[in-house]
Formats: structure tokens, sequence, C-alpha cells
DNA sequence: ACAATAAATGCACTTCCTTTGCATTGATTA
DNA sequence: TAATCAATGCAAAGGAAGTGCATTTATTGT
């Protein structure tokens, strides 16, 4: 089992204190995050530390970004083994309609989507929206 | 033939010379339109009257938004017997990452999407990225 | 045709989120 | 220890979405 200092460093990202408390945020939560979610939980944090701390996880493939369609961009800690890069590897997301939380499906992958001659995919978004296990009362 | 004005007042909507003027700028455009990319091709046009008429046109599906993942949401018009609003209905919509435009593939519906129990799918959003059919140079 | 009424438009302003510039602090290396 | 580079914090900018209100324009009833 890697520790946190281990993992950031084998990402070539330099541990600090701060970035040792958002990562740690970020697997406590179990549902996609906003920025201000992050801002929120700490008392002093500056938001451009928190938004750049973010962007160099994201360069390393630590987070994923998410748009669920909520126009607010959130974040998700990558899986082990998490190829967000690869189109084939994209599992979907789900965003409730009633708490408002987004999560990612990670063994839920996108299907192979059919476009027509001429278009090429490179990378598939996809979203369902509806009542997420925990709201649908069972 | 239906002419515009008469598409609109069926749709209970009164006709305005911008109103119009809108409507014929999504049908020129094949590609789904940002605000801005309206604004821009009058030369006096008001945002607000841009937005409260799209947002009239959305009310009565007229046009329908789509989410590209741009962070800008950008609306297209709707094909003959488009409902938007059913599932099932749902076609596609393709970004292309070298012009930055963005395309209904109205004729690929989405596949249905299996959710994990206790999850219930009321709508879902696709988007594919890549390279649309003129930028792939065939 | 005219007055009364209602809808559409335009302007100003607000809010929210994202992003950047720059000075300062802190860590790393020679 | 001095020089160098990265991380942080503060301030401010930018972009897009949305709202309030006064004004203009269209519709309705007399
Ligand atoms: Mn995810
Ligand atoms: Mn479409
Ligand atoms: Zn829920
Ligand atoms: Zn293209």
């Amino acid at each position: 089992m890697k520790t946190i200092e281990e993992l950031l460093e084998s990402k070539g990202i330099r541990v600090t204190a701060m970035r040792l408390l958002i990562y740690k945020f970020l697997t406590e939560k179990q549902v996609a995050v906003r920025l201000s979610d992050i801002e929120n939980s700490f008392d002093k944090a500056d938001r451009t530390t928190l938004y750049r701390t973010i962007k160099t996880f994201e360069e390393k493939d630590i987070v994923h970004q998410i748009d669920d369609g909520t126009g607010i961009t959130k974040y998700a800690l990558c899986e082990k083994g998490c190829n967000c890069e690869i189109e084939t590897d994209l599992h979907l997301h789900f965003h409730c309609n009633n708490c408002n939380e987004t999560v990612c499906l990670t063994e839920h992958k996108i299907p192979q989507i059919k476009v027509p001659d001429g278009f090429v995919s490179e990378n598939v978004n996809l979203v369902v929206k509806g009542i997420c296990d925990k709201c649908s009362g069972q």
C-alpha cells in the first residue's frame, strides 16, 4: 500500500501540506466535487491554490474532470489504472436530479458509439441524469 | 411548406422582426451556435433579447440546448418531430476538436444505457469528440 | 380610431465561476 | 550560504448567465 506522499512523488508532483489535504479530501468524498466544495471544507484555503492544485492533479492523471451539465465543472479521483485519455476506458457518470450529486460509475464503460462516415471519434462524454441509489430509497 | 411566420404562430410564439432574424440565422447555420455567435452576426442586437428569444424558442421546442463540454451552452434547431424531452428520442452530438464546431447527429440515437440497481435513468447526454467530416478531409 | 392592456425589447447591473498577473513565501540545489 | 525555482496568496480581470425596470411596440376592447 502506497502512501499518498509516495503516490504524488511517483507522479512527479511535489508533496506539500495543501496537496495532501486536498488529496485526502478527494478520497473521503465518494462523489465528484466542485472547486467550491473543496474551498468550503477548509477554513483558510485560497481558491487559486485549490484551482492550480486540481489542475496539477489533472495533468498528472490523478483526477479527471467531469462535465455533468450543471455548468460547474467537477472533479473526481481517477481509479487505479484509469486511463482517462483512452476512449475505450471511459466510464459513465451519473448526475442525480434530486440530491444534485454526481458519481463515477467506474464499472460501467461507455458502449462503442457509431459515428457517420468521415467523422473520427476520439473521445466520448456520457452523463446519465436521474435518481441515484440513495435518493431512490432502496 | 410552412412559412417561418406560420411555424412560430403554430407554436404560440408572436412573430417579431428579431425572432424571424434569429430563426433564419439558425436555419442557415448547420451547426450548433452559442449566444455570442448570434450576437456577433447582427450589428444591433442586444444580448438580453437574444437570450430571452432563445429561451422562448427552447420552451416551445423550437431549439434544444446542447452541452458539448466547452463550458458554453449551444443551441440548435429541433428537427421535425424532435421530441427532446423523450429520452429514447435523443440523438447524439459531435464536437470537432479541430474546427470547434458542434453538430447534431440527428440520425444517430443514443443507445440504451444500463445503470446499476437503485439508479433511475431519466435523461442522457452524450457527446462524441473528435474530428468532423469537414476537417478529416474526406 | 383611440384608449387600455399586455408583450417584447434595451439598458444597466448583478452574480457566479474561471483564469491570470504579480509579489511573496517556501523549498531545493549548487 | 547564496542562487534558483516552485508553490502560495492576494487582487483583479474575463466570460457567460441571469434579473429588474423603464421604454417601446403590438394587441385588444370600446
Ligand atoms: Mn469519473
Ligand atoms: Mn441536437
Ligand atoms: Zn441523489
Ligand atoms: Zn471540424
